[in-house]
DNA sequence: GCAGATTTTGCACTCGGTGTAAAGTTCGCC
DNA sequence: GGCGAACTTTACACCGAGTGCAAAATCTGC
């Protein structure tokens, strides 16, 4: 355990997004401003941008964490297997790619609520899809990297968004999880065969 | 010819238009503001607003007639030919892809400059390069309707994003309009070999 | 408990963008 | 040419995101 000032600089940081988190899927991201996540939290205005650069930062919050997960997923494939195959259970085997959740988990209504709450907060919000764009083409040269291939990686990401785009629509019209997954696999699916046979090379 | 109200309306527009690029080109893009370019337009900045949804706007003024052409590529080509074979030659075949613009005009010194500018401008900006993979994005459904697949157009639009990163890094790197072009069709060509090849079922 | 580093805060400010209502233009028509 | 309707432009007041700065509060090692 750090000093005390580490630990209330984490907690400091937690509870801000959290509660911004609750506001906006209350209210809407437009509708809640940084004042009255600032006032929730009670702190300054100035301190939440001390911890986050932007409004839109304490929205997408795990944004980093998945993309150390889909760098980790390539390094560890094993020898000979192509990147594609390597990404393919992770971006087709769950509701959130690249995070440990299976699709069966999906069928708790709960969790179903809570994925589809923060979508749909999300769609609401054209800054926010703007984000969501911007992060995933940051994610472009990093895989490039470790997979070695600019090309693969740009279009690796195209499918990515594609799979968010499946994903969230099927959501939002309050599919049952097993027709959310269906639809995932049946229009994602040929994206990433396309993505094998194209590379195969 | 119009009327004359609508013929005003135009000039202004264009004016507008036309001093905001000079502005940005000469200043970079955070360091002109809407203010100023609506003095220099001899305007009032809620005009501007009326004619441009955002700064951005102001920016990225053709990207509609882009689109267009890729639609109409699409739409025009041969019977069994596939959507990547149509759009093959006008992405690798000049500096603005479904531009009327060969290589041979980027030998020219002017409009080597006037496009180096143009994209200096756009990266030095963190919300214009945002920007314009949110414009990108917005193309994807629009071509998956046109081509038949949402995966084809998903992925062709990544191909359509490491162009133009392709293209910007050889253009600010100032190297010569032969070495712009010869990375692009190297980089580039493969994403869409791997198109055609992964959709060729 | 003290000195020095770090965080938080208040404040004043800039800029992009909107709503409204009034002033200024253009249009169709007589 | 002139008149009323339709449309554009403008000024003004406003909001929210985000920054820079210097002072106040808080934690740290000793």
């Amino acid at each position: 355990m750090q000093g005390l000032r580490e630990r209330k600089k984490a907690a400091t940081r937690q509870a801000i997004s959290d509660i911004a988190t609750r506001l906006f899927e209350r209210s809407g991201f437009e509708q809640v401003t940084v004042a009255e996540i600032a006032a929730a939290a009670g702190v300054s205005v100035k301190t939440v941008f001390n911890y986050f650069g932007s409004k839109e930062e304490l929205f997408f919050d795990r944004e980093e964490e998945l993309l150390e997960n889909m760098l980790s997923t390539l390094r560890d494939r094993p020898a000979g297997m192509t990147p594609t195959a390597a990404m393919r259970s992770a971006v087709l085997g769950g509701p959130m790619p690249f995070i440990t959740c299976r699709w069966a988990e999906l069928r708790r209504p709960e969790v179903y609520a809570g994925i589809r709450a923060f979508l749909a907060c999300e769609r609401a919000s054209p800054a926010l899809t703007a984000r969501r764009f911007v992060i995933a083409q940051t994610w472009v040269a990093p895989l490039a990297a470790e997979a070695g291939s600019a090309a693969w990686a740009a279009m690796f990401v195209g499918a990515l968004n594609l799979r968010a785009q499946v994903f969230g629509d099927a959501m939002l019209e309050r599919r049952t999880p097993g027709t959310v997954e269906k639809r995932v696999r049946t229009e994602v699916g040929p994206a990433l065969d396309a993505l094998e046979r194209g590379f195969a090379a």
